[in-house]
RNA sequence: GGUCGCGUAGCUCAGCUGGAUAGAGCAUCUGCCUUCUAAGCAGACGGUCACAGGUUCGAAUCCUGUCGCGAUCACCA
């Protein structure tokens, strides 16, 4: 803002001051230890203007000052020419804020862009890895969607496969039909188990088998309740009317358990794609792609992509037999979402950092396919969460549980919450809704306000703090704010008539400022995490202003009003950044 | 071994599209609740930005190499 403002009068100014066009002046923000808003680096203009920076930096903050309204002074350091911004420029910027609800978001939209996270499979119940992958895909579409996209949320579900058919396996040999009415269990919860009584089954078959003389490979290959869950699978690809039937029951009760889950999780969809109906699209492309000549075949028949020109290997897009592999089938479901939605001109693959070269080569291969929405396609990549001891495992059983994890950070957030005591008048009903935000929000920051590239290690055994740097830190601030609103009775219409700002005001007009570039940036780097951070420096500078500033107790009313109305404002902010987090704010805690 | 990513305070992380004296939180220590919610505020302590070169007026940031950690290199998904 003020930079726009400031960028044609400097340029003005060394045109008329040393007759020259420069096509870009370098601001940045003044260094707190200095006195000034913005500060123009000189240095890079050397280059074109010989002479002192020092001298230089005074002439165009001569210039400046007398050009433009908003200059009132300057002080110069070494090549740093810091500007000071009038209080009348920040004041009326604040008071043209006309809707604090939607302040900072493009409503207008300008092109549409589909997210894809979550995509589960359905042996199994969601754990911590997941809990990131949801939370970052949620989190990117909503920010997407405030920097000015029409957003479509997806997910692919993994419901076919070798995998399924362990748990399918294992639940007709040793389930003595259990359901999760009979067993009271969720129903991602009780596929899970037999997943993991497969695995065990396994096991045990091979150690048998290895004592009988088998090698270890032999005896991998040659359990029986292996072959039995391979079998199921070809039964499943056939059709056969009772395996189908078997997957589609265990199937739903998982669909059913994810639900729940999602919810908790405060997560949704648009459209859901399933694996058991993707898997043999992209078939035809690969066809296409043939005549073209940008795949070959081998002898054996299997159909290749060769990318050693642009360094990367040569990769197989169709079995000998003529089946698809992951890669078919990503090409395939690529090209259905466009023709699905053909308002879309990209799409977001939200999956972890192990597929970094999976997804590399098929954009490169959509590219080479001739799409012009192939250079559109993003992969947020994102770090795993790991446990101390090492990687979750969902067959071995160590994993942390989603569901698990929210009920204990809830559980905390109202232990902490009951110590407290601050909550005298709210139903118990209130209070446990409470304490979901908080615990919630505590998860949820946790996991965003780190780069997504960085991998995390989370101690079950350390549990995630509520002070510092944290969702509850920040949640605690809007409930003050909202506290004083309530007491207040005020009008966020009103203008402000006054003339001077405290610093600490000062201050945080300017982080209000940032925000609409806070969202775009965001967007641009599918980063969450500069969300976060961003709402941290808020709150702090917030939090050192409301102790140091009285509200209601302020010399006069005009002052009073600017203060209530800067703390409604920065509440609306938190609001809407958390809300692009998908992170609830309560009005007491 | 090839490729990709990461390495910043005791711990968890910002800063990385080059700019001033590298910032927070946790932990440790010191103050502040008869003024708006102390899940808070103010302060102290704590750094060879993995290491070595290079580019630059200027490097945590860019380039090269080395080391460490992780991922990946399947007719699995």
């Amino acid at each position: 803002m003020v930079q726009n403002m400031l960028d044609s009068i400097a340029k003005e100014g060394i045109k008329s001051i040393y007759d020259l066009e420069i096509e870009k002046i370098e601001f940045q923000e003044t260094r707190k230890d200095f006195e000034g808003d913005i500060t123009i680096v000189v240095f890079p203009l050397l280059k074109f203007i010989k002479g002192n920076p020092v001298q230089i930096a005074e002439n165009i903050g001569n210039y400046l000052k007398e050009h433009s309204k908003i200059v009132t002074g300057f002080n110069v350091v070494k090549g740093f020419l810091n500007l000071v911004i009038s209080d009348a420029h920040y004041i009326s910027y604040f008071n043209a804020i006309s809707d604090f609800n939607s302040y900072g978001s493009v409503q207008e939209k300008n092109g549409a862009i589909m997210v894809e996270y979550s995509s589960p499979n359905t042996n199994k119940p969601l754990h911590l890895g997941h809990v990131r992958n949801n939370l970052l895909g949620y989190s990117v579409a909503e920010i997407l969607a405030a920097s000015g996209k029409k957003v479509y949320k997806t997910q692919i579900i993994n419901d076919r496969g070798i995998h399924i058919c362990k748990s399918m396996v294992a639940w007709s040999k040793f389930g003595q039909n259990e359901t999760p009415e009979s067993t009271g269990l969720k129903g991602d919860k009780l596929v899970g188990n037999y997943y993991v009584k497969f695995d065990k089954e396994y096991k045990k078959e091979i150690e048998a088998l290895i004592e009988k003389g088998k090698t270890e490979e032999e005896a991998k290959k040659q359990a029986p309740i292996l072959l039995e869950a391979q079998e199921m699978l070809r039964n499943w690809e056939a059709g056969d009317k009772e395996t189908v039937a078997l997957w589609k029951k265990m199937n739903e009760w998982v669909y059913k358990g994810f639900d729940e889950s999602y919810k908790a999780l405060g997560v949704d969809f648009d459209t859901n794609y399933y694996e058991s109906k993707t898997y043999l699209l992209g078939k035809e492309f690969v066809a296409e792609g043939l005549d073209k000549n940008i795949f070959y075949r081998k002898e054996d028949g299997s159909v290749w992509i060769d990318l050693t020109e642009e360094g990367l290997d040569e990769k197989i897009v169709l079995r000998a037999d003529g089946t698809a592999v992951y890669m078919t089938q990503d090409i395939g479901t690529a090209i259905q979402r466009i023709k699905d939605f053909p308002d879309i001109d990209g799409l977001v693959y939200t999956v972890g950092n192990e597929q970094d070269y999976h997804f590399k080569v098929l954009f490169l291969i959509l590219k080479k396919m001739g799409f012009d929405w192939a250079q559109n396609l993003h992969h947020l990549s994102y770090g795993m969460v790991d446990l101390p001891e090492g990687k979750m495992k969902s067959r071995e059983g160590t994993v942390v549980d989603a569901d698990e994890l929210m009920f204990e950070m809830t559980k905390t957030a109202g232990e902490i919450s009951q110590e407290l005591g601050k909550l005298e008048g709210y139903s118990e009903e209130e209070k446990q809704g409470l304490y979901n935000i908080i615990g919630l929000g505590a998860l949820k920051y946790y996991i965003l306000k780190v780069d997504p590239k960085k991998r995390i290690l989370f101690d079950p055994k350390e549990s995630i703090d509520f002070n510092g740097n944290t969702g509850p830190f920040i949640q605690y601030t809007y409930a003050r704010i909202q506290s004083i609103l309530r007491k207040a009775d005020f009008n966020t219409k009103e203008n402000i008539s006054i003339e001077s700002l405290h610093p600490k005001e000062k201050e945080l007009i300017k982080l209000i400022q940032t925000f609409p570039d806070i969202i775009q940036n965001a967007a641009e780097n599918l980063s969450p995490a500069l969300i976060a951070n961003y709402t941290y420096e808020l709150v702090k500078s917030y939090n050192s202003f409301y102790q140091s500033v009285p509200i209601f107790g302020a010399d006069n009313n005009n002052e009073k009003i600017l203060r209530i109305q800067l703390s409604y404002g920065v509440s609306s902010v938190i609001k809407s950044s958390f809300k692009l987090l998908g992170i609830e704010v309560p009005g007491r805690m």
